[in-house]
DNA sequence: CGATCACTTAAGCATATACTTGACAATTTA
DNA sequence: TAAATTGTCAAGTATATGCTTAAGTGATCG
């Protein structure tokens, strides 16, 4: 049942060590112990991130053998992007009404 | 002992009620009241959203007399917004290579 | 000056998150 | 087939988060 929300991608890379794993993925993908190497934490716990960012659609992995190997799934990040720049954008359109408004009002003197 | 992180930027924006609250003061200024209104809990409980988007450094407020009246800071959104953009970038320019060295391949063939 | 309004603090509770160590399973490799 | 590698599960602990109601503070209105 994969249920993608912006509240679990924003709460994913909310940790600095699951931004460190998406962070080295973007270089390509990588097996479950390389990206547990650099964390300075257990294995366990570090599964245990790789299994937030999975949950938030940010990665997806397969085993073959006995190695998992993930990858990053940008479509994720561009969500999140979006949501911010949406925002962003809202707020300075309503600056420039603020600005047209200021005009206007100078106009007025 | 103003400290903004990526860590509080985006557990900040984690929560649907914070993002909510951003999203009303991209429309402009509000009090806290008129913040709290639209969302399903007591005004105790968005005061403690807003302390969160605060820390973060996306929200700041100034009170006059009884009132106070919060607006939002565009520049932690830009932060927020460029870290998931440059890890996208860099995706894709390592998918690039990767396209690159499959048609290098190809030739070798 | 008493009532109301806007906000703030405090106490208490329930659930979620982040980590540890130790044991265990499945796959190569020697 | 024994040993090393790679990943997973389980139990336990500590801290953080999100919410409630009740009580309180300071500003403004009638």
């Amino acid at each position: 049942m994969l249920e993608y929300s912006l509240d679990k991608t924003f709460a994913a890379l909310s940790d600095p060590a699951r931004r460190a794993i998406v962070e080295q993925l973007t270089l390509g993908p990588a097996s479950v112990s390389e990206l547990a190497r650099p964390l300075p934490m257990s294995l366990p716990a570090a599964m245990l991130h790789l299994k937030v960012l999975e949950d938030a659609g940010l990665v997806s992995s397969a085993k073959v053998g006995r190695v998992r190997t993930c990858t990053v799934n940008p479509a994720m990040l561009s969500q999140a992007e979006a949501w911010v720049a949406d925002r962003r954008a809202m707020w300075e359109r309503n600056l420039d009404r603020l600005g047209a408004f200021l005009d206007a009002t100078a106009d007025e003197t």
